[in-house]
DNA sequence: TATAAAGTCTATTGACTAAGTAGAGTATTA
DNA sequence: TAATACTCTACTTAGTCAATAGACTTTATA
């Protein structure tokens, strides 16, 4: 499962997406458009910025943008930034790879393969999920707006 | 992430899978020969037994078997005994789906369309993935044994 | 140039969960 | 009937999640 915190990423990040390129928006809004605790929505934020996904002014009309094009951000990479790696073990993982403490060959190990299996699938959908598909999905679902 | 119990309960049942088809194993033996502490393993396997993956006998000879053929078992009915759903989100579970509460409207959320994805094609490759799968993997990749 | 408005940073809180431990109870069999 | 092994419930400890608080810094503008 996600965090609550990897969702609401996903869901500001999105909100970010949904302006007009180029132009901000404040932590306040954000916070109200996407539904989204402020202060909690702060450390998020934050965290997004150090990683490069968005970009920040500070000061009076300071607010949040996009740090790159919107086909140019997955999903892979915001759950990355907050929730850590994708895999179902530290051992399967191929981003963050990590031996298993209490694990005897790695090589034969019987459980990784499929664990394996599954991150590379994961990751093939949400890597080519970028938030420019997300846009189009939202649109072709609600077609009024 | 998986937790260290289901990793623990895969390994139970990948040890419980290699034993001569029909004979039964100890807690103790399960807990040395796939390397989990003993007391914390008594409580995954009477989890599996209140949900039919292991039979037990008590008593002196006493000890666990499968509750069915190998073939029968697969990771993702192990799994979601333990964690859970295999989803990353409950709105994107199809075996326990819940609403996400703070969710304005689901029919057009364009995050659950590919956490929907990415749970179809995790479910496709761990409920196809019996221990019986699992013991030819690794007699695959361990031929002297 | 003061001040209001906005992002930045660090600490703290409370609830919950994960991982493991303890020990008394119950069934089986030699 | 004693030894052995599973069963059940409670407890502990450390850590994490989600959220909140508040002081600090930067920027625009009146």
């Amino acid at each position: 499962m996600l965090s609550q915190k990897a969702r609401y990423a996903l869901r500001a990040m999105l909100h970010l997406a949904a302006q007009e390129p180029g132009t901000s928006r404040q932590i306040a809004d954000i916070a109200e458009g996407a539904n989204i605790p402020r202060k909690f929505l702060e450390q998020i934020l934050l965290e997004l910025k150090r990683r490069g996904l968005v970009h920040s002014h500070r000061g009076r009309h300071g607010g949040y943008s996009l740090g790159r094009p919107v086909a140019g951000i997955s999903f892979a990479e915001i759950i990355r930034i907050i929730d850590g790696p994708l895999a179902l073990s530290p051992c399967a993982s191929r981003t963050a790879y990590r031996k298993c403490e209490d694990c005897e060959d790695e090589v034969t190990c019987a459980i990784r393969k499929s664990l394996v299996d599954v991150r590379d699938a994961t990751a093939r959908i949400l890597e080519h999920h970028s938030l420019a598909d997300a846009l189009a999905d939202r649109r072709r679902l609600k077609p009024g707006a």
